[in-house]
DNA sequence: CCCTGATTCGC
DNA sequence: GCGAATCAGG
């Protein structure tokens, strides 16, 4: 790839918006950000608006002023579904152009009207899983990293532990798996082959 | 470990 | 001019 002026203008804009240059080299592609960085030198635009690399790209990032096109197909169909999604905090910050999927959260306010001694009436989401996905996410949960909605990245794991309305409320953090924004765990009771959906019986 | 930008220097 | 390698830092 050369540094044709379109890129070197998409370049120049995403970098004035405060974008990293990890960012910029995604977008455009073809390039690292040692490239970006380089170019950016060689421009002579280096200092940006006040503030803190990363933190400026955070905020840029997180301002209305995101009109950055995103090309790429957008539709990951294929044999997996999403599970039902009450309970989202946030969507993940900024370049996640993946069809938003949250997982649900457990809410004590459900658990509360149903009556004590009762079997659970059908839930569209924990009792489908596979229990021992379930226990695996049990298990991980005890060891997330509890990352603050800031802190997430692409390389973690971006499932909601807890009630968002309390202190008890953080992003699991652990790495994700390949390609997705859970980890192992957690995709787990995030998806679900069509199979184990259709002819499933009780 | 993940990430950030800055600099150097062979190509 | 370019960008990988490296450096310095969070």
């Amino acid at each position: 790839m050369s540094w044709t002026d379109e890129r070197v203008e998409l370049l120049k804009k995403m970098w004035s918006e405060g974008q990293s240059a990890s960012q910029i080299a995604k977008e455009l592609g073809g390039v690292t950000r040692n490239a970006v960085i380089g170019k950016v030198h060689r421009l002579g635009l280096s200092n940006r608006t006040g503030g803190t690399g990363a933190a400026a790209a955070a905020s840029a990032a997180a301002a209305p002023v995101a009109p950055v096109e995103k090309p790429k197909a957008p539709a990951p169909k294929e044999a997996v579904r999403p599970r039902p999604a009450p309970k989202p905090a946030e969507a993940a910050p900024e370049t996640d152009q993946e069809t938003v999927t949250v997982p649900s959260v457990s809410v004590s306010a459900r658990n509360r009207i149903i009556p004590a001694g009762q079997p659970l009436p059908p839930q569209p989401s924990a009792n489908e899983i596979s229990p021992e996905a379930l226990a695996k996410v049990s298990e991980i949960e005890k060891k997330a990293k509890k990352l603050t909605l800031m802190e997430l990245t692409e390389r973690t794991c971006k499932w909601p532990v807890g009630d968002p309305a309390t202190d008890h409320f953080w992003f699991c953090g652990l790495p994700v798996q390949q390609g997705k924004p859970y980890c192992e765990a957690h995709v787990g009771v995030a998806f679900q082959p069509m199979s184990s959906r259709r002819d499933r019986r009780r």
